[in-house]
DNA sequence: ACTGGCACTCGCTACAGTCGAGTGCCAGGA
DNA sequence: TCCTGGCACTCGACTGTAGCGAGTGCCAGT
């Protein structure tokens, strides 16, 4: 396929002036608004070659062209550059730090800070369970046969659930399983906590093994089945920028996928360590999104990640600009993360 | 102003007929869909009545009648019957509540079941701090200056800060704070616990007299003036039925108030006990939601109040469906609060 | 007080005509 | 061999016109 430098230029003024325009564009037009130093006939004729490959299509006849998701994604993969950001929006990103009490907190500045930066859509994950250790297990007591089961993980994520005990407890029963199941469980990764849990339960004082064992199915329940990711997002509001041309004319499907955590997950948890992953188009495995793109990353202290981070927009999006920004804003969540 | 029983009949008719088929409707298509028992000619005499009074509007010269934000809210008030709730929509809200395992899990099946059975966007406030009390404060040492602070409410909320410790502490240290803090702390409602911080300071031993200021602060900013009120949102796909006809074609500014949370709370939140609030378009008091409707209700065990929840549609809704749905989930949402 | 009849309004749809951006192709030139 | 200017063609967008029909307001009659 024989996509010399020339063709390779203009399929880069196509997308460019496509996504700042929003309208097909044409061979004149282009020849005027960069420098490609040939005649419209000539950039016409490149045009049809990168029709034939795929990489650009008219909407009808006698239209410019647009830049089909294969366009795109040759353009991501080879043709853009990623922008640097301005010092506007490395003073936006620098501010949003400061002032943040907790993980919540943080999580809610960061997901508002990517919609404004990006103007798309933005998802953050929380510091997902799976990658953290337990820093703390408290056992709160509500009454003698109820307790209030505390997790703090390392990353700053705290998670509770009320447990019905089989019989009641004294005080100092509760000191004593606190003290057990903190020796047992402290520091452990929560990937790794399914036998130590089982090894607690067979550990346990003859009278404490009735509560232990319940304690035990609530431990594996809260800290490895459920609730295991939690999401924020921010910024629908902007789908609707662009009239209805992106996402032709319904949003139905798109706030449908946005409702789903699930779907959220996959697109920016599955992300491999410190790459920038961009899924354009139909790329992504929902039949709801095939409109629309996703560039998402890992985040987490030092060198490793503990969730993922990310916007989603039109396919027709500023992709240099959001993967610049999408990067920088998780590597200062990053820092973040890590001074505590 | 003369708005005889028949009139009052032919707004009825006009608003049920638009509410389903959301077409301006016209005279003759209403006495032949309802038993008016006069000609269209008479019913257009009314019309005209309820026109010049200000309850429908004709979106042009030749078209049907639309009701007005005024005729939804005579309406709303005085004709309509709430509808009782389905066998499956009871079903559906039973089989809800079997299963949640803490407050968060209550939130998101609330949310999420109020969506779905009214086909609008939902939105519930957690339970609010200012209506709890205090159950149980934990203190989880974290490092020898650094301190997890968990607060347990009555109602289940769990709020957790990390405090920086003016200086080391030592385990003992800890408990003495933990149950200084409790002794004094547990049972209040939060919203009287400002003096009692205040004492809690004065009180302190010398030697945590620094640490307990510290502590004091943190307790004052988490428990009273940050992070006082959650919202959980469901449903906004919902927003797309009806395609462009509702919100005048532009979701933008729907999108955009959803997004803020004080605007939700201000829709659900300042409701008085146990009444339905109805706000019809422009009744509420954000332009960009002047053509929505809010259909909200405040819950809690028992008799008391601890925050609301409703919906958020057209103007063009089902009230009298909303309105029992909405009271209906508050209902059981209260006792299963109770249970706890 | 209600009804049937009638003239009128006006948005909607279909259709025809024009305009123009953009294309594909071809013959000629570097 | 590759590029260019020229030219015929396509087709969507827009405009103007005409007919249709749902719906109205009014009025005279019961």
């Amino acid at each position: 396929m024989g996509l010399d430098d020339r063709k390779l230029a203009v399929l880069r003024a196509i997308v460019e002036d496509y996504v700042s325009t929003q309208e097909p564009v044409g061979s004149k037009a282009l020849v005027e608004r960069h420098q490609l130093g040939v005649s419209p006939a000539t950039v016409r004729n490149d045009m049809a070659v990168l029709e034939e490959e795929g990489y650009i299509r008219q909407p009808h006849t006698s239209a410019g062209r647009v830049p089909t998701d294969r366009g795109y994604r040759l353009f991501v993969d080879r043709l853009s550059r990623v922008k640097p950001l301005s010092p506007a929006e490395r003073r936006a990103i620098e501010r949003f730090l400061v002032g943040a009490v907790d993980l919540d907190d943080v999580v809610h500045r960061t997901v508002r800070l990517l919609a404004q930066l990006t103007r798309q859509v933005a998802v953050v994950q929380y510091p997902s369970l799976a990658r953290s250790s337990v820093r703390h297990l408290e056992l709160v007591p509500i009454s003698t046969t109820r307790l209030m089961l505390v997790m703090i993980a390392d990353t700053g994520r705290v998670e509770q659930r009320l447990v019905e005990l089989p019989g009641p407890v004294s005080a100092d029963d509760v000191t004593d399983l606190r003290r057990l199941i903190n020796e047992k469980l402290a520091n452990a990764r929560l990937s790794e906590t399914p036998p130590l849990v089982q090894a607690l339960v067979e550990e346990a004082p003859t009278l404490l093994r009735p509560t232990m064992t319940t304690l035990a199915t609530v431990l594996l329940e809260t800290l490895v089945e459920r609730h295991e990711e939690r999401i924020a997002l921010a910024g629908t509001a902007n789908l609707t920028r662009g009239g209805l041309l992106d996402f032709q004319g319904s949003l139905r499907p798109i706030l449908e996928a946005l409702e789903e955590e699930v779907v959220l997950l996959k697109l920016i948890g599955e992300t491999e360590p410190s790459t920038t992953r961009v899924l354009i188009g139909d790329e992504n495995e929902f039949d709801n999104l095939r409109a629309a793109s996703v560039v998402s990353t890992g985040y987490g202290p030092g060198a490793t990640i503990v969730g993922g981070l990310g916007v989603l927009g039109p396919t027709r999006m500023d992709y240099p600009g959001n993967i610049a920004t999408v990067r920088a804003v998780a590597r200062y969540v990053g820092e973040l993360l890590a001074q505590n």
